[in-house]
DNA sequence: CTTGACCTTGTAGCTACTCCAAGGTTTTAA
DNA sequence: TTAAAACCTTGGAGTAGCTACAAGGTCAAG
């Protein structure tokens, strides 16, 4: 199977095919003789189990070190549950994060709900009066 | 003011500082005989727009965009609130898909709530056998 | 035998910074 | 007076996870 065959059945780009196995998380395929990757069933799983991690919002260092429990079959399982817990609370917190967000933006349109000009804008004047010290912890919601 | 104390006052990294004026997001202040940069009030308040604007996760093509809005004090404000409607609902599809995230990654861990052995490990069986079919929409979520 | 669809490598771009090196300036202390 | 510490400068590289492009090689169909 050629990588543009692989791209298709799996839903990934060609290109990040190939820059998942530049970065580790795909096994190198063999090449015909032109030097066209060549891919198995087994690429094709492996890629799977990858793209499945990404749509869960897991790093690929993340990514990594699951596909490290998974060449060592007989280690407890417990560290996989650990990096699953951590990976929760993290999207946890960028919930709660986004919530605290919303509310404030709510609140910033809720000070121009009439057509006025530029100059008379209560969301203009509010973005520029407050002042820094006002920021909230919410820089890691974005 | 030099950069260091703009710095301390705004709680913006000086390097920030420099990137925002690179970036057109603050305008070039003056300089003193040695080259060094030398800020006024209206810098410091102009930094404060953007830092604020960055706590409510906007970007700096956002920012920009409503430091037009600034230039032109005239013009009717309604493009301002699209703008921040626009982000809202952003903010809002986001909360969505880590909600949906979460809920995933949460039965996903209860796939292995023993101490098992990675061979046994529900969860790396689960992220394994998943075919790329069932992904969700939920990519933009990280 | 040429057109078009595929494949290759390498490089640059994206966001919003952050860090570093190599050097100039200013202040402070011995 | 001089030396060290604490500033400042520019330019360039690195971060994550791709995406896009250029310049070229390969292959099947008409």
């Amino acid at each position: 199977m050629l990588i543009g065959e692989l791209a298709k059945q799996t839903g990934c780009d060609a290109e990040t095919i190939r820059y998942y196995e530049r970065e580790g998380l795909l096994r190198k395929p063999s090449r015909t003789a032109s030097g066209y990757r060549s891919y198995t069933g087994e690429h094709h799983g492996q890629l799977n189990f990858v793209l499945h991690c990404r749509t869960l919002g897991m790093t690929l260092a993340e990514i990594r070190t699951l596909q490290d429990f998974q060449a060592n079959p007989g280690f407890a399982c417990n560290d996989v549950n650990v990096l699953l817990d951590q990976h929760i609370s993290r999207v946890k917190q960028q919930i709660e994060a986004l919530h605290l967000l919303e509310k404030q933006l709510v609140a910033l349109r809720n000070r121009c709900r009439d057509n006025l000009t530029v100059g008379e804008c209560g969301i203009l004047k509010t973005l520029a009066s407050t002042s820094a010290g006002d920021r909230c912890a919410c820089d890691q919601a974005a």
